[in-house]
DNA sequence: ACCTGAACACCGTTCAAGT
DNA sequence: ACCTGAACACCGTTCAAGT
């Protein structure tokens, strides 16, 4: 036993985040343990806390990865629309078409939740301000006479309602659980939510 | 030790639930355990099992109370609105001040999963759909012209919404946690959505 | 310096044995 | 019939000891 060096810290980290989204992937945040992922790259689990303060960490780094892949999706729809709602809507879809394919992943972003005291990491909450932004982006067009300020309101109203529906239908609490009617859904919020935001009143 | 027959299966179940809600309140699901639980009503864990197929089960009733509770908070602000914007705005807050007042209860509602092939029972969709259905009652008088099934599909929308941007704002990953901005929020995406939904296009 | 392996204090769940 | 207590197979986390 004792020293072997195969790999640096910062591949030892790499390969410990590839195998626990591996993990989640398959089993879900309840099939995740810092044994098992350690087994997975070679090692015991000391060396895992040699190079994640606790399972915690390593968990948010997994979800940060998310959150990328996230924003790329998203980014990728912007490229095929024209129009401000159509640009929201391929949006919404793109989202909603993620957190299907990637039900677990997903999930793990919202079911894992720090202990008591300990708030989100800056650098994770810039990841979710990131998200945002691209909805910012589609909503200005459409929002000329409307402060930055309430553009960003609009966003994470709009936003938080999307990934809502996200929620309830995937998983399985509305007991429609299929792809398109969650489609249907979040059409419908984005559609009039839109309506009244372009519309007269606002607020 | 063996037989004491001091309390029946039911009062036993019901101990137990009671006791499981004041474990989660205090310390959230991560708190929460089967020992913790039986210690509680001074029982040992085995008999826990005696009352509970297992602990999912468990999570699941005490969730259906919470479902009960909620139900009975909006029902109570459907009393002070008048006319059907009032009386949606005035449901969305009872349910974010309900969220907030009851974090760790609420969280429950959706942390918990049930093991991958599970389905949620019928019984706990009802109490969903029954929530779903006051909506569509404050719905329903700005919607004379629309059937029962866009009507059910906008309350869905909707209120999905009314719980993602609470539960993306209470489990701070907005990184604006208050209680006001959280009311902004939900105001923001009923007003705009109801001005959509009532207003021309709809859809 | 790097990594292990065993330990500690917990889990959920089961079930023979006691009264 | 009802309940216990110990067992089993797991957890997250720590850390002395080995190379």
């Amino acid at each position: 036993m004792g020293r072997r060096s195969d790999h640096s810290r910062d591949e030892i980290r790499e390969m410990a985040l590839a195998a626990a989204e591996q993990v989640v992937a398959e089993q879900g945040l309840a099939g995740l343990s810092a044994r098992k992922v350690a087994g997975a790259i070679g090692y015991t689990v000391g060396t895992l806390y040699l190079v994640f303060d606790n399972l915690d960490e390593l968990i948010l780094h997994v979800n940060v990865r998310t959150l990328d892949e996230l924003h790329a999706v998203m980014v990728k729809a912007l490229r095929r629309c024209r129009g401000p709602e159509s640009c929201v809507l391929a949006l919404g879809r793109a989202y909603v078409r993620y957190a299907d394919t990637h039900r677990h992943r997903w999930s793990l972003l919202f079911e894992h939740r720090l202990p008591e005291g300990q708030e989100v990491p800056e650098w994770f909450r810039a990841k979710v301000a990131a998200m945002f932004e691209l909805v910012e982006g589609a909503l200005a067009p459409m929002s000329d006479h409307r402060s930055g300020r309430e553009i960003g309101l609009a966003a994470r109203a709009l936003w938080s309602g999307v990934h809502g529906v996200a929620i309830l239908a995937l998983t399985d609490k509305l007991g429609t659980a299929s792809v398109e009617s969650v489609q249907a859904l979040t059409d419908s919020l984005i559609r009039n939510y839109l309506a009244g935001f372009a519309g007269a009143g606002g607020r």
